[in-house]
RNA sequence: GGGUCGUUAGCUCAGCGGUAGAGCACUGCUCUCACACAGCAGGGGCCACUGGUUCGAUCCCAGUACGACCCACCA
């Protein structure tokens, strides 16, 4: 028998992690109770429950009340005699310093009564399970009350007793019989009043706790109930973590966790509902009770005849649930599958069921297993409105993901947000919202585009706040990624893509740089995917297909496909496939669907057979194909051509028109065929030095760009000049900084070195740019 | 009352000790033979504030402000 939370409209006890107590507008009210010869007030904020009164406590320490701990006060309304009595729970400067002790009723105050029940009466209810104030028909016949009023310490009307007592035992005048706790508090403020006894009535905040499934006001309520001893599991939960056989990730949930096991109370597990798994307990006429797993397993413990009944209760539903690592396996039995998949390798979840379940998975697979029920526990963020809003449907702020995958149109969406709702006066709100974020509706999205907007927005921040506009973006990359494998389909089929080894075959730097870039990305999609960094992986998977292979790589082959020989055609072909066919199934975990569909028809070309990209291996990064010299040479290609755009933009060339360009610096031949190509070139001169003209100039490392465009003089001797003067801010920035001693000597040496490179690029290119500014016909 | 987290470009978010990044939005120019759900070029940030540690701080430490969440029994 304890003291539990009691939900009086489902008619069950429920755990501490099912009531909510939010701050609500109450009152507080102060009640004079007459001694002899003195009084004392006391505050409370729930009237009624002076019923239950046994005590009034005061603190120890409190000197204005030392003199009458130990005397006796008399109880208005019940006339009952109640004690004053000492206790360090007081907190002598708040209110009058006397608490009214009501064990029945409240938690703290049962803590009270407990220190002091030697002196005092049993605690008793003074409600029904309905929550109304007990009258003459509810009884138990029990020792302890009868034990208590033959010790003629009580001071109440006699009457039959109880463990739990008649209402005319404990003194409730009949008026009271029945009522309502909250129509009993009005009836009682009222009697206090005449009788002069209320001192006083102020409006007061209070924290009301509320059931989470009915929102009635829960009831502390002494009932019997069924208890885990939490202390014991509780500590291996926390050992478990501790040595790393449970990760959280993020890994700052792990305090979140500890901090709730350490101050764990023990949890009431038995419901008085008919849903669930019935508690395995039977009882003997005699009251006493068998544990078992059926009640044949029971009874043939039980020697006796007595007729056995088992109890009415079930078991908590997360009771069951947190079973569900093992038992879902097989469990009591020894399985295959219990060997085989116990500990799972990860749980995902959400934050707020850590408690209710995670915690609870882990301690009961320890407590009957010995082992953890998983490794890892990825703790995903709550997604939120694109304001920061928690979603709920009451806002109108929720969203249906299949509204994001297939579309919405507004009016549906409208009568889809108002559908249901408990209070009409929402309506008006709730569409002024929609139609403020929504006025056109929700176009379709795709669901491997909503899967690419979460993936990529799975860092370990707590909250994500919803934003369509990235939505837009991944689908975008959705298309990007349909549309290049047209392009390399068209290119491909029914052609020689290099699947038979033995014809000769030509790579370009272009082939190996973009095969040893997929070496990279590869590598960091595994550690995005490792740490779930759900976001680094996406984020990396974007960036190759979108800006490597399709800005850069299919560009290029276009090229190498329309000029190179048959062997450069079948090396570029080869490596089209190749590549896209690994970045398919690279992909596809997070984007499924569109992979599956175009993986069936690149899969053949790149001499890959099998019916389903689910069944193909994961690409997994191959270090020998690594090429950084491939690496060095296109990244130097990347910015001549970057330049030559660069050049063309600031000269307002068409994009289009195709150009003269002289390059000094012996260019690769890479570097060759993206210029070409890419900054359109037509004319490629490569010369030793630079033709003297007034056309613009641009340096790349060791190459001089100039291409064959009418310039205004002046304009770009303005250009150029500005450039040198952000070179010479550089310049300074850095020798600044080698000439500051402490940074040379304490800085590492790595750094120190960088710094010295960074400086002599930087010289470098201002002596070129130098140079041409003297040669710009401006120069007076 | 305890605890956790956040504050970086207009918006949504990365970065967390050595030249400030992405997507979207924005500004130009292009309907160029995979893609205008696109291409190219660009603009935009005293990295909340105040101290401290350091050769150096958006990043580490302390505090302040604002915001969010969790836990808790003050009558």
């Amino acid at each position: 028998k304890r003291l539990v939370n009691w939900d009086p409209v489902l008619g069950t006890a429920v755990s501490d992690l099912e009531v909510d107590s939010e701050e609500e507008d109450g009152k507080i009210w102060e009640i004079r109770y007459p001694g002899e010869g003195f009084s004392l007030t006391v505050a409370t904020t729930r009237p009624e429950t002076m019923l239950g009164d046994v005590a009034v406590a005061v603190n120890p320490k409190d000197e204005r009340y030392a003199s009458l701990v130990g005397k006796t006060l008399r109880l208005p309304i019940c006339d009952r005699t109640i004690q004053i009595i000492a206790d360090d729970y007081v907190d002598p400067a708040f209110g009058t310093g006397c608490v009214k002790i009501t064990p029945g009723h409240d938690f703290n105050d049962y803590q009270v009564w407990q220190r002091h029940r030697d002196k005092l009466p049993p605690a008793f209810s003074i409600f029904t399970l309905e929550a109304r104030i007990i009258d003459n028909s509810v009884s138990a016949a029990g020792e302890e009350w009868q034990k208590y009023v033959a010790s003629n310490k009580y001071g109440g009307k006699t009457g039959p007793v109880g463990t739990q007592p008649l209402a005319i035992d404990i003194g409730i005048p009949n008026e009271y019989w029945g009522l309502d706790r909250f129509e009993a508090r009005k009836r009682i403020i009222e009697e206090l009043k005449t009788k002069g006894l209320l001192v006083s009535e102020k409006p007061y905040k209070l924290r009301v706790p509320r059931s989470e499934r009915t929102t009635a006001i829960v009831e502390p309520m002494l009932t019997d109930q069924w208890f885990v001893k939490m202390d014991g599991m509780a500590k291996s939960g926390l050992e478990a973590v501790a040595k790393g056989n449970v990760k959280f990730y993020p890994e700052h949930w792990t305090s979140t966790y500890n901090h709730w096991l350490e101050n764990i109370q023990d949890w009431c597990i038995s419901r008085q509902l008919w849903w669930g798994h019935q508690i395995p307990a039977w009882y003997d006429k005699e009251g006493r009770i068998y544990v078992g797993r059926s009640e044949e397993e029971v009874r043939s413990k039980y020697k006796g005849n007595s007729k056995l009944t088992r109890d009415p209760d079930v078991l908590d539903t997360w009771f069951s649930s947190q079973l569900v690592p093992f038992s879902s396996l097989g469990w009591p039995e020894k399985t295959k599958d219990l060997e085989t998949f116990l500990p799972s390798s990860v749980l995902v979840t959400g934050f707020d069921i850590i408690f209710f379940w995670v915690a609870r998975m882990i301690m009961a697979s320890l407590h009957f297993t010995g082992k953890v029920p998983f490794r890892h526990v990825y703790i995903n963020a709550i997604v939120r409105d694109a304001e920061g809003e928690k979603m709920s449907k009451s806002k109108g702020n929720t969203l249906d993901p299949l509204d994001l995958i297939d579309g919405i149109t507004l009016p549906e969406l409208l009568a889809k947000s108002t559908l249901g709702l408990l209070r009409a006066d929402h309506k008006a709100k709730i569409e002024n919202y929609v139609r403020a974020h929504y006025p056109a509706g929700i176009p379709a999205f795709g669901a491997d585009a909503l899967r690419f907007t979460f993936a990529a927005q799975a860092t370990f921040a707590r909250t994500l706040n919803f934003d369509l506009g990235r939505c837009e973006g991944y689908r975008n990359f959705c298309n990007k990624l349909w549309n290049a494998t047209r392009f390399v389909l068209m290119n491909t089929e029914g052609k020689d893509c290099g699947q038979d080894e033995r014809a000769a075959v030509d790579l370009s730097s272009w082939d190996r740089w973009i095969v040893s870039t997929l070496q990279r990305t590869e590598a960091e999609v595994e550690k995005g995917f490792d740490e779930y960094r759900f976001d680094n992986a996406a984020g990396a998977i974007y960036r190759f297909v979108w800006d490597e292979y399709c800005d850069w790589y299919v560009e290029i082959a276009k090229e190498q496909l329309a000029k190179g020989d048959e062997s450069q055609q079948r090396g570029t072909r080869r490596t089209l496939v190749r590549v896209l066919e690994t970045s398919l199934r690279l992909a596809h975990p997070i984007i499924p669907f569109i992979t599956e569909e175009l993986w069936q028809i690149v899969a053949p070309l790149a001499g890959k057979t099998g019916e389903t990209i689910m069944l193909a291996p994961y690409p997994k990064s191959q270090p020998e194909k690594i090429d950084e010299v491939a690496e060095r040479e296109i990244a130097l290609a990347k910015e001549v051509v970057n330049a030559s755009r660069n050049l063309r933009s600031e000269a307002k060339i068409a994009p289009q028109q195709r150009i003269t360009l002289y390059i000094a610096g012996q260019p690769s031949i890479a570097t060759v065929t993206a210029t070409t190509s890419l900054a359109k070139v037509s004319n490629l001169l490569i010369v030793d030095e630079l033709p003297k003209s007034d056309f613009p100039v641009a340096v790349v490392g060791p190459h001089r760009l100039m291409p064959h465009i009418e310039v205004d003089a002046g304009a770009e001797r303005e250009r150029v000049v500005k450039e040198v003067s952000r070179l010479e801010g550089e310049i300074a920035k850095a020798r600044a900084k080698l000439a500051n001693a402490s940074f040379v000597d304490r800085a590492p040496a790595s750094v120190v070195a960088q710094e010295r490179e960074r400086l002599a690029a930087f010289e470098a290119t201002h002596a070129k740019l130098k140079s041409q500014l003297d040669k710009l016909s401006g120069k007076t």
